[in-house]
DNA sequence: ATTATTAATTGATAATTATCAATTTACTCA
DNA sequence: TGAGTAAATTGATAATTATCAATTAATAAT
């Protein structure tokens, strides 16, 4: 277990045309003509739960959309323990610090059955110097990113520990169509927000006692009128 | 007071390549030519402490450059609180996501006297489609707010408050020439490291008092072995 | 299916932080 | 300078969360 395995590898031209998940990706903008210039294969790979995309540690020369599945972003602190920085999910960029060649700055660890397309940084770097099309996306991507950073600042690092795991959920359950998502481990909600694992697992059950929260397995759905109870004392 | 002053404009030609922090800021890299491209012109301002530069719902037409000084990018919370996101200074880039033609995403407020150059956001793409030496100033800089917003979340969101505060405090002192910076007030921290106003009050106390911090106003200077004391209990 | 292992839950208690309130210190403006 | 205002500090107490420890539930391996 713990695999990453290659399933396919292509230059862009007609797979990347094809992709269904082609408007959410880092290629959304490019015309026939620019996917011509994709001179390195770009592989799908299909990770299992708990395998690492990347470490800090690695050589830098891909970035990586995710196509489905969940991924986080993790910093290891001298003492041992961890922080969970941020969650990638479908049309997220990971690695996007090779762009700049600067090292990986997290590790990035599948936290359940993933797929993504890993795309060579050469292969950027030769978009961008003869199509304009991809800046866009490129920069659109790291205001993505950076707002998201706020928001989570804003709504995961403050108020009491019920709320910060309500807010959590309802960030998870998210734009997703069936409402349906993955509910991490108590220890990675733990990461996440803060706070002890078993603080989280505490409110976990919290919610699930109140009819706030239903799970089977890892899969979880939110009453999204209940959980707004447990969201701010104040209002 | 809460002046905001324009003290000259200026067509890039000779006033940036002149800059006294031109490697610091988003013209590093451009040439003679480059230069020529930019046809609105750009304002120096002065800001008073407190008066703020842009707000969220401002129309979005410009960049600055933090020239000198301390901004801070604050979220307003729905209960009428609010929460600082990000620290700006020297050489930092702020309503960088003016440029993908989104709203800004925070207020900005001087909290001390601050300089600024106040850049149309016009130039930056009237640059960009004719010279690619900005492209990398910009990536790198989305990186830059990328990174630090990382070590912002690991450092200063989680462990004691007092740790917190310690690491603040660290932060704040890094990088200054002669380690003296601004202390804000206990309010900010508050809202920056989201503590009460009085747990910041009572720690920035129990620093001065064991000699690990010492402040003249707003000065400020820390004895960093004293301080690294307070930073973990446990190591 | 059964055992071994890991994750989740719960309890009791200690430590930390928030809250409410009062006082002292610093700053502003006439 | 001196009164008025805002900011910082401190105290007492309540609420929250961490810590340590035990038990139960879920998952994996044979």
């Amino acid at each position: 277990m713990k695999a990453i395995e290659i399933t396919q590898a292509w230059n862009g031209t007609e797979k990347c045309q094809q992709c269904p998940i082609r408007d959410l990706v880092l290629f959304a903008d490019l015309k026939e003509d620019d996917f011509r210039l994709l001179h390195l294969p770009i592989n799908d790979l299909e990770l299992d739960k708990g395998s690492i995309l990347y470490e800090q540690k690695d050589e830098i020369n891909f970035v990586y959309t995710i196509r489905s599945g969940l991924v986080k972003l993790v910093r290891y602190l001298p003492n041992g323990s961890y922080r969970i920085i941020r969650l990638l999910r479908q049309g997220d960029l990971a690695g996007i610090e090779a762009l700049n060649g600067s090292a990986y700055l997290h590790h990035a660890i599948a936290m359940q059955s993933t797929s993504v397309c890993q795309i060579p940084v050469k292969n950027i770097e030769q978009l961008n110097s003869h199509s304009s099309h991809l800046y866009r996306q490129l920069t659109a991507r790291w205001q993505k990113v950076q707002s998201e950073a706020d928001i989570w600042l804003a709504d995961l690092t403050m108020g009491s520990s019920r709320s910060r795991v309500a807010n959590l959920l309802i960030y998870l359950a998210d734009s997703r169509p069936d409402e349906s998502f993955y509910l991490p481990s108590r220890e990675d909600i733990g990461a996440l927000l803060a706070i002890t694992t078993e603080t989280a697992s505490r409110i976990i059950a919290e919610f699930k006692r109140a009819g706030a929260l239903n799970t089977l397995r890892h899969t979880a759905k939110i009453d999204k009128i209940k959980l707004r109870h447990f969201q701010q004392k104040g209002d």
